[in-house]
RNA sequence: GCACGGAUGUCAGAGCGGCUAUGAGCGGGAUUGCAAAUCCUGAGACCUGAGUUCAAAUCUCAGUCCGUGCUCCA
């Protein structure tokens, strides 16, 4: 089935196309480094992963770029907050990004570009659109024209030039700067004591935002390329601006084939934001929350729709998660030869138990495909994971012989390892999933103690003085210790 | 105000012309002294009104309500 997706630009879905036969060029606008990325950030690029990963295991060869913006008002600000070189604070950035994209098992882009790497290029594509007519200057930088071409605007959030003029309100006036219009934004900046400055034909200054991404993305795709991504906020005006500057700079149209755009994270149903205090970053998370959990949860929802983060939502990641990694530890256990004897042919409607469960397990199989190739539609696409797993544990455990136990096993294990490694990218090795847990050592501190206790409840309760076998339990509770019963008597677990 | 998106069981949330998912919660059962954990199983919903159709949660029109953007923001 052929792979659609949602383009903002044409609202709605379409047919995803490529340029080059089996090529896609993928840019995702990426970080303003001036502070360590929070949950939105790894929403967002773990979107992006996940398409990244369809659009390989689909067999397309991606290009994925994806920058840095290096140099911007919020970097210079805050290294004059903290007294620090920009710089610094710029690598600093970098590296803890780097850190919490790797740790949410993230792809690495093919390219990570820096703003401040390609001035020479802004420079260049600001001074042919004033050449074009599309820019002017003013007092305080280089601005573009609106007005030069008024039918671009509105191409991503469906506004009108008049519907902006007016909902602006208050906002424009007052800015002491000569641009011709308040709709106009800044193409080149021009210095302003003790920032960081380059050379241009307008004086010294530094690039506005918004050409940043278009003489990068140009640089690696030319002008014209297939995915173009980011968050949902960027539409407007970031994205917008960039298709004045590229399809007048180029006088292709489009300059960018998909638009594609993520959806926001809220907190408890209100916006992530600092003024609320209900701001996570990345790194504070981790502290609590396992990393695979947190993708898991994240990727439980389609990327464009809203999240609402909250505890019972990482709860229930947190319980599926593990639902699907004790299947496949389960799975990896049960293959217990190098060549499986060829299993039966699936067939949903067999009587043949083992048959039957093959032939579910290849129409999920086939449901996941089609989710991810419909928008990648990872919400589905997990559901299809969650039912193949109910459905293997029950195979696995329903008293197949050794030898079919075996080959289903290896069925379960490929099964798993395409759908949840490669693609969903939350299954860990092989060698890490058959890693015995390391013990904690607070259990090393009261293990005895803890298995004297037991000893004793076992005691009472082989005696049905239940009083004080609930006594010892809840002693065990106070100690921070869980009891699990079983048949094989009790185990033992920190809360 | 304008623009974009949404309204599905108790909740989260897929499906988007004929069959409805997934998970939590709740009911029943197995194991169990009880609880926890695990497994099996059951009930339960498609905002309102009109239209198209043999057939509508799904398409069309109207309405109501909600979210987001229009300002640096993933």
């Amino acid at each position: 089935m052929p792979l659609r997706l949602h383009d903002t630009r044409r609202r709605d879905k379409v047919a995803f196309t490529t340029m080059q036969p089996g090529k896609v060029s993928m840019y995702v606008c990426g970080v303003t480094v001036y502070d360590r990325c929070h949950l939105g950030h790894a929403r967002c690029y773990l979107a992006f992963d996940l398409i990244h990963r369809w659009l390989e295991f689909s067999g397309f060869d991606v290009h994925y770029v994806q920058n840095f913006t290096d140099i911007d008002d919020k970097i210079i600000n805050r290294a004059n907050e903290i007294g620090g070189d920009w710089r610094a604070l710029v690598e600093e950035n970098i590296a803890t990004y780097y850190e919490d994209m790797d740790a949410l098992n993230i792809l690495r882009a093919d390219d990570y570009p820096r703003c401040t790497d390609y001035v020479d290029d802004m420079i260049r594509i600001t001074q042919d659109l004033i050449d074009k007519g599309n820019a002017y200057q003013a007092d305080d930088g280089v601005y573009f024209d609106i007005e030069s071409a008024p039918e671009k605007y509105g191409a991503l959030t469906g506004q009108s030039i008049e519907a902006v003029r007016s909902g602006a309100g208050g906002r424009v006036e007052g800015t002491g700067s000569t641009k011709k219009d308040h709709k106009d934004f800044a193409l080149w900046k021009a210095a302003k004591p003790g920032e960081p400055t380059w050379e241009s034909p307008w004086g010294p200054g530094r690039p506005g935002w918004h050409i940043e991404c278009t003489a990068m993305s140009m640089d690696y795709f030319g002008a014209q390329f297939d995915i173009h991504g980011g968050g949902h906020d960027l539409r407007f005006p970031h994205h917008e601006a960039e298709i004045f500057q590229g399809e007048c700079h180029t006088g292709c149209s489009p300059v960018v084939h998909h638009w594609l755009h993520n959806g926001f994270v809220n907190i408890d149903g209100e916006k992530m934001s600092k003024s609320l205090g209900n701001f996570w970053t990345i790194s504070e998370i981790l502290k609590s929350v396992d990393a695979m959990v947190l993708r898991f949860a994240l990727i439980n929802a389609h990327y464009r729709s809203p999240i609402d983060m909250n505890e019972s939502l990482l709860k229930d990641a947190e319980r599926n998660y593990n639902r699907v990694l004790e299947c496949y530890v389960n799975s990896l256990k049960s293959m217990t030869s190098n060549s499986p004897i060829s299993l039966p042919n699936p067939d949903i409607t067999s009587k043949q138990p083992l048959s039957k469960s093959l032939g579910m397990l290849e129409k999920m199989g086939e449901g996941f495909a089609k989710a991810m190739d419909d928008d990648f539609n990872s919400r589905e696409a997990v559901a299809k994971v969650l039912g193949a797993v109910r459905e293997m544990s029950k195979t696995l455990s329903s008293g197949l012989d050794e030898i079919d136990k075996d080959a289903f096993a290896h069925y379960s294990v490929d099964w798993l390892e395409e759908t949840a490694g490669l693609v969903l990218g939350i299954l860990p090795t092989r060698e890490f999933a058959l890693l015995e847990p390391e013990e904690d050592p607070r259990k090393e501190q009261i293990s005895s103690e803890v298995e004297e206790l037991l000893i004793l409840r076992t005691e009472a309760r082989d005696s049905k003085d239940w009083d004080k076998a609930d006594k010892i339990r809840d002693q065990l509770t106070q100690l921070g210790v869980v009891i699990v019963d079983s048949a094989d008597g009790p185990t033992w677990d920190l809360i």
